[in-house]
DNA sequence: TGGGGTACGCACCTTCGGGTAAGTACAGGA
DNA sequence: TCCTGTACTTACCCGAAGGTGCGTACCCCA
């Protein structure tokens, strides 16, 4: 899996979107990333409360294949590996702010409340939505 | 189904709206909806090739009950079922094209095409995407 | 007289996304 | 000597999303 259903036969250009952007946790990656710049995978797994490692680098690595996220091995022996945003992964963050803010006015007339939690959630919510 | 497992606890405003938008025809029904402004429920079958009519009807109640669309029923012979977008479905599909014309770049930068087919799907891909 | 269209509802089935748990190789600290 | 941390991989499992197919009540048309 991970790669066979992908780059499916799209509809048009907001298909191609959303399917690079579907995955329960890339839109948190990609504002992780954007809010910190570089961040180890540890960092991104406490960052990212209740993923699984699995999750973690399958969505990672999904998102390295599209080109939106950068990935630098550095061979150490506790090894380390850097990840950053690529510029098309900057543009897409860019692209989802308008939907962030329409879905932040849902939650305000709908009177939803979101979760309250600590670190990068709370950063996205003060951020863009 | 259908409303339970939605209204979750969100994170953000984007995780709000990506939870309305998510399902395989969601964005190709506003996208119906906005350029033809009202349509019949056999009309959007025939426009989004490949849906079947229980997702369909799935989809439309969901939007429905997100207040993206409007619902009017003709009680008549030969019934008729009328769809549109409410000011919140028009709202979201502004807050979509960005995304839209990020999807369609990647696509040309991929070189991916998309899948040529006859009526609505057409003037999407001419259109925001 | 039967075939097709309208707008669905319902039951069943398959597929896939996501979660859980364990294992890996190596090193530093208690 | 064992435990923890790093950055994963692998196998297994479950539930939801989505697809298929049938039934419905009524009408028009050939």
């Amino acid at each position: 899996m991970t790669r066979a259903p992908r780059r499916g036969p799209y509809v048009c250009g907001l298909d191609a979107a959303m399917d690079v952007v579907s995955g329960k946790w890339k839109v948190l990656i990609l504002w992780e990333l954007e809010h910190h710049g570089i961040r180890r995978f540890a960092e991104l797994r406490r960052g990212l409360t209740g993923v699984s490692e699995k999750m973690l680098t399958q969505h990672l690595r999904e998102m390295e294949q599209d080109g939106l996220i950068h990935r630098e091995v550095h061979p150490e022996v506790p090894p380390r590996v850097e990840y950053s945003l690529t510029e098309h992964g900057i543009a897409l963050n860019r692209a989802l702010e308008p939907l962030g803010f329409w879905g932040r006015d849902r939650l305000r007339r709908e009177g939803i409340s979101t979760v309250e939690r600590e670190g990068v959630v709370e950063r996205r919510c003060t951020a863009a939505s």
